[in-house]
DNA sequence: CTGAAAGCGCTAACAC
DNA sequence: GTGTTAGCGCTTTCAG
């Protein structure tokens, strides 16, 4: 079986063959009104040409590409990109093909040519995998009554006549933050992430509660914003230090965070757990080496993106079988805490 | 601006505008014959319709889609999902679109299918982003010659006649020996990555040939093999320890598995870089914040991965240009060493 | 069971 | 400047 150079045509196969196109299109789209004669002699053609049909002459035709846009931002980050993984590989598995456009910014704005870019490909549906993060789903108002094709999200607040798919990250900071007080620690702090972020505004909501509930005062300088990354960690922890000198605990928005309070804490001579509990958000694989052992909520960002890619063709493939529409639903998965040595000390 | 629900076509917009559809062709594609007003009421048109071509049709036509293939595996790693971030930045400024095929394993062997799959959809040229590992370049005797789009390797062995952008991983393993060198250290331990892996036995060639320049035994139980992640790295240098006793370093072919051996260093109460020196590979953004903060050689994969795709387009263009052909090259491109705590101890 | 005609949405090549 | 014809590679529809 070789790569032709110049690849074969139906219309050449079909004169090889001594039938015509339809009789061809018939065998490769494995149609029962041919017979065996007739088929066996086509497809021995078909090898021998190493034909393969274009699967850009179908869609056009059919008006199906079997081809998923998938849009996301920040490829570089270990959430993202594991999203990304989890799609391919499902989309992959149920026979589809993947368009990827990653935007330039998280909050890039004018995402209509990336849509336009999208459409007039033919996209059967497309996932948007972009976090929210300020006004970045602005658009969706506008532009999702007209909507042609299916779309579902990943990872944003819950919306009427929307399809998405998130991780609980409420639940998540509630899970952190009863750990640490069942633990005994009894001024924790916190290192959110960028606040324009949902997924950071809901861990740190559930901080906020979790204390609240537990009768503890909060004060404003008991927290930090970072960016995510282990740079602004390292800012972070330094601040708040500084602001909450007794603090004994730290509930930090993500593991690379983290990993920056384990080292202040380290650099201060700070003993982990004994001095300062610290639990981080993510379960990102290193965490169970850092030092010492990072306790962590477990997001499962590949499992996320497996349910919207399953959604996504139940959608697709109801419509095209113009079945009763299937309603957009918001799919909720929860996260779950992984306690390791960082905020054990019972 | 809004996205119709039915996308409208070019005969529609001719025929609104009064004009044929040739003539909304050359508009839409920025020709110079036609007249100014006729331009004028035919944008009008194309405005008010929310009108945009079909690629599908254009690229049926044109037998070019402006679309490149990539075919990348293990996206989960950093290093993997880093590239394909490269790509994808790349290939949207120039205007490309991209189309992913994950492989399901590093080593799949029926790539076939997954290069048909792209060339039906017409791709322009394909990028091969998949680490070279035992014998998964084996379809590249065959099938190379009578290929028929470019085809561009990031990160492999250097072979003629085949386009190839990597980073010099034999140099950065020099690097690493030669700086553990300078700093003192003279029992040279190396925890290699899976050793199928081209990059994995090159970084550990390098450690070798730098011991021996040096004029320093090197034994087989110097070393041991791990998998890339921090959990066989914990487990790789438990063995090292036993298997090397008056080692007082460790030369480690990634960060990940340089954090269990940091972490691994801290159980048994071992001062670094004092007592023991480490330096990693691939210069995460995490490894700053190590504690200690780790030496490591620092590969910038996403500038692999742009010059990959700006070699690819400028071979696409030539080519559709008539041009000289591009020949094809190995471009290497030159890690660099950063020097972190836990290593420095002059 | 098989083939001829028409056309998906667009553009190349030519006419006028 | 603009329109006509033909056709990219395939499938749909309908005739036989």
């Amino acid at each position: 079986m070789t790569i032709e150079h110049r690849r074969s045509t139906i219309k050449e196969v079909a004169q090889a063959a001594g039938v015509s196109t339809q009789t061809v299109s018939r065998v490769i789209n494995d149609r029962p009104d041919v017979s065996p004669e007739t088929r066996q002699r086509v497809q021995g053609i078909i090898q021998q040409f190493g034909y393969q049909p274009s699967a850009l002459a179908r869609s056009l035709i059919q008006r199906r590409s079997y081809t998923l846009g998938v849009v996301t931002a920040g490829l570089k980050y270990i959430g993202p990109s594991r999203t990304l993984n989890g799609i391919a590989e499902k989309v992959e598995e149920l026979g589809y093909s993947l368009l990827l456009k990653e935007l330039p910014k998280f909050t890039a704005n004018n995402i209509v040519p990336i849509l336009q870019s999208l459409l007039s490909r033919q996209v059967d549906g497309i996932i948007w995998a972009v976090p929210e993060i300020g006004e970045n789903r602005a658009w969706l108002e506008d532009q999702l009554p007209e909507f042609s094709v299916p779309l579902v999200f990943i990872t944003m607040a819950p919306r009427q006549n929307v399809s998405i798919v998130s991780v609980d990250n409420y639940l998540g900071g509630r899970l952190a933050t009863s750990h640490l007080l069942e633990q005994g620690f009894r001024h924790i702090g916190h290192i959110a992430g960028p606040l324009d972020w949902w997924e950071a505004r809901q861990r740190m909501s559930a901080w906020k509660d979790g204390l609240s509930e537990a009768g503890l005062e909060f004060q404003d300088n008991h927290w930090v914003e970072g960016n995510w990354s282990s740079a602004s960690g390292a800012q972070a922890v330094e601040k708040l230090f500084e602001q909450y000198p007794n603090m004994d605990s730290i509930f930090v928005a993500n593991d690379q965070m983290a990993l920056s309070a384990l080292n202040a804490a380290h650099h201060k001579g700070l003993m982990i757990p004994e001095d300062i509990g610290i639990v981080g958000f993510d379960n990102i694989p290193e965490s169970a080496y850092f030092w010492p052992s990072l306790t962590t909520v477990h997001q499962d960002q590949y499992n996320v993106a497996k349910v919207a890619v399953e959604e996504i063709i139940k959608i697709i493939e109801s419509g095209w079988q113009e079945l009763e529409p299937i309603a957009p639903k918001s799919i909720v998965l929860e996260p779950t805490l992984v306690t390791r040595q960082s905020s054990l000390r019972l």
